[in-house]
DNA sequence: ATGCAGCTTATTGTATACAAATGGCATTCG
DNA sequence: CGAATGCCATTTGTATACAATAAGCTGCAT
């Protein structure tokens, strides 16, 4: 796609990661052509993309929704990812280069580096935590596999509070990329695959708990 | 979508799978507008989703070609496939109703009556092997999940030959049916997901098999 | 008051014209 | 003779106008 049509999914795309489009709002491609500064071609273009990735979706009479995802949606999404990612460890275990192993262990020293002072960079480590995983599903070699991965590594879901990224959960994480370069190392397949469903697992449970506490304050917020 | 471009994308997408349009050769948006008698607009529209299937794929300057599977995409294919599908056999034990199951009986009795008469009757096999399959994916209750099978369980690949549906593997899925049925009355999830993981697996080694021999005729046909 | 009919308006679907970009071919220069 | 470059043909991207469809409202009848 070139720049209209890009820009637009870019735009769409990343209003309703922030929540400037509301789960559950109406969305009008006419409205977010003028939005976006394009006509409603690439518009629509970008919705039907978005719409095959579950972001957007529509009703018999094809009116388009911003999805509004509950917590069970969000489990059943966790855990499709666990079980995506898991695979991919123990396909990667086998296929993964001395190269590329080099470049996981730089972006875990990097993750490590950003969260082991005082002021913790949470982007920083976001960053390279993505670049981490990115060069598993590489090593993975399964095209299928890493488009699937795709559809649920990014949730459309936006939480208010940061709890998700305390700094215990951050360590953790830290460590399990640590038992899973050994893993590699070590052609264990199996041991990766575990490391893995263990380290998206403790995710969900960690994004799990900071739902709750959004929902939560979104409540009392409304009560007031 | 409406008729137009609902028609458009069955055309086409029944084109790729009966070969009509051969695996790597390029599309073009007008030419299928013609065939399909509607303006570019829906073809386009049913270009973006083909390849969001993975059924078309688009080179850097965004020319489409219709995919082209090699036998070790295919084996990626069917590895993913049972994987999701033995998980949503998981997930469909603990799910399934009554209802379902009375269901599910019903369709293994018809595909059972397809086969075991002197002249099997493979579509009626199929068609109720499809529904099979199906009503155990609903069971398992997930939406992503279904959308992810979607995605692997046709494949873009057309053989020549009628090999891999000898009256042997259908026995013996209809014996997987059979397995499947039990593990679901006793509500074990671990062991349906054996038992699909298993009936998947084989489909491939037959579909591998009926995929060489076909490569095999090609290639005499062509120094013929 | 309620429910239904028909109209009005909002929204999406389709066609088409035009713009941009890409690939291929021919010509020219080294 | 080969490689690079510029032009032309082909193909895709975008905008826009118009058609079709569905939702909402108004008013009438029960």
């Amino acid at each position: 796609m070139s720049r209209a049509s890009e820009r637009a999914y870019n735009n769409i795309r990343s209003m309703i990661l922030s929540g400037e489009l509301q789960p559950g709002s109406q969305i009008r491609e006419e409205a977010l052509a003028e939005l976006c500064g394009v006509s409603r071609t690439p518009v629509r273009d970008s919705l039907r993309r978005l719409e095959a990735e579950m972001f957007i979706r529509r009703n018999d009479s094809q009116r388009s929704f911003v999805a509004d995802w509950s917590l069970d949606d969000l489990e059943d999404a966790f855990q499709l990812r666990a079980m995506l990612e898991a695979h991919a460890a123990k396909r990667a275990a086998s296929r993964i280069t001395r190269e590329q192993l080099g470049q996981l262990r730089f972006h875990n020293a990097q993750l490590k580096q950003a969260i082991d002072i005082p002021n913790p960079d949470v982007p920083k480590f976001l960053d390279h935590n993505r670049q981490f995983h990115a060069i598993i599903v590489a090593a993975a070699a399964s095209e299928r596999l890493a488009s699937m991965l795709g559809q649920v590594t990014e949730q459309p879901v936006v939480l208010r509070t940061a709890r998700h990224y305390d700094l215990e959960n951050l360590r953790r994480s830290h460590h399990d990329h640590d038992e899973l370069l050994i893993a590699f190392d070590k052609r264990d397949g199996e041991w990766a695959a575990a490391v893995m469903t263990g380290h998206i697992r403790r995710a969900f449970h960690a994004y799990a708990q900071a739902h709750s506490t959004d929902t939560e304050i979104r409540k009392s917020n409304l009560a007031a």
